[in-house]
RNA sequence: GUGCCUGUAGCUCAACGGCAGAGCGCCUCACUGUGGAUGAGGAGGUUGAGGGUUCGAAACCGUCCAGGCACCCCA
């Protein structure tokens, strides 16, 4: 066993039991997102390292991509996110697209860091984006499907919550505390940080970044205060419109949210565990830029990226897995001996010509293995045939589940198949 | 990239520096044409790798590899 060929840190293999988690969850995305007239679209898993350069964050880029050089000289990643793609993809077809875009994606990324707790190297991502639309109903929108996804998983108001800011009105406030625009990114940064520091050295590391006494009162004043969204009409209008599309129960405002994205540019969001269990199930917010920046012309969005890992974890948590049947065989044909295998081999297309999903044994080994294997295999319905049925013109049929057989002729098998597939599949 | 923890049978885990074990799973048989249950038997290990200390190492020491957790950053 050893010298089995490790897998590349960080890559998950998807057996069938995982790859079912995995379908049900991109079935639940697609689902939500039609559901609000999203249409889906893919961008290449490579990409050129040049496409990141423009906003993506710093560290996204240049320490946590893939990157190798082809056959040409030219530097590829493999996507860290996706933003940019989509960006270039609409820049390129600019004009002749149809405004305002709804699109979605559930595609495979890459980041080089250290796997850990709702972490990994490969991971799988949700992105929608609503783009050429610049109200804060539009933001509204994006995060009431947000909402709409956690209710359709069975994630509960009490369980999970989206946490939502503006930058905008961030940089008033800040300004309003006479903080000065040449340390917003730095005060944003210490925002950012508030949670993961002890407070003696988030204060000093507030000091040191110039900040008045006065300044890192009115700034940990800001953090706690609850009703600071009322300051900015924007905010005002994005959480009426939440209240009337019936979601307001899994947001909530937080001053402490910025995002480490370069490009939100007014209102950003990310939802969390209520109980504060890892990192955040999914982040994003409102880009005016990101189109300009790959050559196109300004054209504003908003959406949010959600990964597979951490919402895995999550769903775990809450025991929102749903039961995955991973076997699609409904019915297994056995074989009795070297002589009958080309007769078990027909009764299985003619099984199959009718609709049901059989497997048929094809190595003549005894009776008692291939119902085992039928029974861990997961398949219901075994129908044996052998010398006895083949005199008689028969087939046997068996459910293993009701634990009775029965003997019937080939044709009657088949329609008696039929008709106790089609009430499983009922339900 | 930094720190802490962990690698023993297919899986979950025991074993004071002194013979490497259990449960589950797997295989065979009881039952050569009938799954799960029961009983009996059996296979399965270079203790992650390669060094060192020692009369003796799964255990102690350092190196590498892998995994987990946290930091960084982020989905």
């Amino acid at each position: 066993m050893k010298k089995v060929v490790q897998a590349i840190k960080g890559t998950r293999d998807f057996y069938p039991e995982e790859m079912a988690v995995r379908s049900w969850l991109y079935r639940t995305i697609r689902r939500v997102s039609e559901l609000h007239g999203y249409q889906e679209y893919e961008a290449p898993i490579l990409e050129k390292l040049e496409l990141y350069a423009a906003k993506s964050g710093e560290e996204l880029v240049k320490e946590q991509a893939f990157v190798f050089e082809d056959r040409g000289g030219d530097l590829i990643a493999l996507r860290p996110e996706l933003t940019p793609s989509l960006a270039r993809m609409v820049a390129q077809r600019q004009k002749e697209l149809t405004y305002p875009l709804r699109w979605w994606s559930f595609g495979p990324f890459w980041r080089y860091e250290r796997p850990q707790k709702g972490r990994t190297r490969e991971f799988f991502q949700w992105n929608i984006d609503l783009i050429g639309a610049d109200s804060p109903e539009s933001d509204a929108e994006l995060i009431s499907i947000a909402a709409a996804f956690f209710k359709a998983v069975g994630l509960d108001p009490d369980q999970v919550v989206i946490l939502v800011n503006n930058r905008r009105l961030m940089e008033a406030e800040l300004a309003r505390l006479q903080i000065k625009p040449e340390l917003k990114g730095d005060v944003f940064r210490l925002i950012d940080r508030r949670d993961k520091m002890t407070p003696d050295n988030w204060t000093a590391y507030a000091r040191d970044m110039g900040l008045s006494e006065a300044q890192m009162e009115g700034l940990t004043l800001l953090l706690s205060d609850e009703e600071a969204w009322k300051r900015s009409e924007e905010m005002t209008r994005l959480f009426t419109a939440l209240e009337q599309v019936g979601v307001k129960d899994y947001v909530q405002f937080d001053a402490g949210i910025i995002r480490g994205l370069e490009y939100y540019t007014g209102t950003v969001f990310e939802a969390r565990d209520r109980q504060g269990e890892g990192r955040a199930i999914l982040g994003g917010g409102h880009y005016d830029n990101l189109v300009a920046d790959v050559g196109g012309d300004p054209l504003s969005g908003v959406g949010f990226a959600m990964g597979d890992v951490m919402i895995r974890v999550i769903l775990e948590k809450y025991q929102c897995l749903p039961e995955l049947n991973t076997q699609p065989a409904q019915v297994l044909v056995t074989v009795f001996d070297e002589d009958s295998l080309l007769d078990s081999l027909r009764l299985a297309a003619e099984l199959r010509a009718r609709g049901a999903n059989t497997i048929v044994f094809t190595e003549p080994v005894r009776l008692q293995k291939q119902l085992k294997f039928a029974d861990k295999a997961g398949v219901r319905f075994v129908v044996i045939v052998g010398p006895d049925e083949r005199q008689a013109g028969q087939v046997t049929v068996k459910d293993l589940a009701a634990r009775e057989q029965t003997s019937l002729s080939r044709e009657q098998a088949a329609a008696f198949l039929s008709q106790k597939l089609a009430k499983a599949e009922a339900v």
